[in-house]
DNA sequence: AAGGTAGGTGTACGGCGTACACCTGTCAAT
DNA sequence: ATTGACAGGTGTACGCCGTACACCTACCTT
């Protein structure tokens, strides 16, 4: 009987309910501390269970991946290619900055998942849909936007991907630059904020990353028009 | 006696050694697969006397990193900035295709080694030194270049980097685009250079990936200095 | 001769992914 | 009502991993 209440009171798994869970869990834990065996014991289910649902790790990040990018906004028409295209990315952004794990994630799997595939391909459609590209400038287009038709771009000094950001009222850690570093590195530290008045003790504000990934998305869009209504046909 | 051959015949371990190993295995079977353990083997050495040169893997990890960008060229002088960085973006991508493993180890890290922050120092330097950049406009720019500068870029589709290819003589695999994917995906299958004629058989020839590189590196240099000969001030 | 030290060794522990055999409840066909 | 297939959760076990810790040994300094 209370074997009965059990198997009631739990819902049982699906593949949907592991990719969730597993999400979650990277969520807060960061995808390095993601196991199967962990995973198991959030779900209250033996780590071989899971098994009967992803066929194993690697199929698990793929689908944890493709629940991200299903978190993306289709593409709103009208404005003109650029603005489509815009606005889209910066919803894959605002997905992926909820994940802070899924570019390493993405990154790290050697095939594209059908996804993203996907995604891609409804990118380069609105490329050549909206913006009349040729087929060859919409390739040259995704090459060169990379990662960033994403959402991200790796930031080197980025620390935020690994793992929870350790508490949610995390009082803005100095992330400026380590004054002995400043030294080695004074470009860096210039650009970093640090004013090196007496002591190189001063730390900057850090970056604002939304506004320097919006400066290169730009900086990108800008020049792919100025290739397309040049007409552009080769280098 | 025969311990006194043994002990002539192999050279002690030291740090560069072991990161040289280190380096070696990664670049024929893969990141994925570099063990302690095995890096250990490589050296007739057991697991445990690696510790004695490196504090952990993680910092094993760090010192490959540091060999790679170790073999970018340093910066030439001489025609002016963009030829510069241009030129020594290029140096650090041939490092980096010499290493498949490097970009997802740079990514994956969450600092900056102190290797990748001088030749990142170096870089604001040529664009203050010899472009005259603002400290504001060099910031935005190295943000924009992302991991560009460091000659990469995260080709989605790319399967070079997890493991050695195969073997010397890998006859160009398809990686055109496989057929019951171009269906769903018309827009990349059109993009891989598959012509879809009669049926969905034909196979591309795959990306010019160091065109694509340069294509972009160029839209992204181009438009730099665009901003820049209009003395960008604000966005 | 004494003793410190740098560097290689051996053992052991806890965690990982997952193969494989097993059990159990549900449902369709007999 | 009986059967048997099958979907899905279980338990055990294996080999791999990183690495803590105690040890040994050769060499260098004094």
């Amino acid at each position: 009987m209370a074997e009965q209440v059990e198997t009631l009171r739990r819902t049982p798994l699906s593949r949907d309910r592991v990719l969730r869970a597993a999400v979650a869990l990277a969520d807060e834990a960061g995808i390095e501390s993601l196991s199967m065996r962990k995973l198991a014991q959030e779900l209250g289910v033996v780590p071989m269970a899971l098994y009967k649902h992803v066929a194993n790790k690697d199929e698990l990040l793929d689908g944890m991946i493709d629940v991200v990018v299903g978190e993306i906004d289709p593409p709103v028409a009208g404005g003109g290619w650029k603005r489509v295209l815009r606005r889209r990315i910066l919803s894959a952004r605002q997905a992926l900055l909820r994940h802070p794990w899924a570019p390493i994630a993405i990154e790290s799997r050697n095939q594209a998942t059908p996804a993203i595939l996907g995604y891609l391909n409804s990118m380069v459609g609105t490329l050549r849909d909206e913006g009349g590209f040729s087929t060859d400038l919409a390739h040259h287009v995704m090459h060169a936007m990379g990662s960033r038709i994403l959402g991200f771009s790796q930031e080197l000094f980025d620390d935020s991907r690994r793992a929870g950001r350790s508490g949610p009222a995390d009082p803005e850690p100095p992330v400026g630059f380590p004054a002995e570093a400043a030294a080695a590195f004074p470009h860096l530290a210039a650009i970093a904020g640090a004013a090196s008045h007496d002591d190189a003790s001063v730390v900057g504000p850090g970056c604002d990353d939304q506004f320097e990934f919006e400066f290169a998305l730009d900086l990108l869009l800008d020049g792919i028009e100025r290739l397309r209504q040049q007409g552009w046909t080769s280098v």
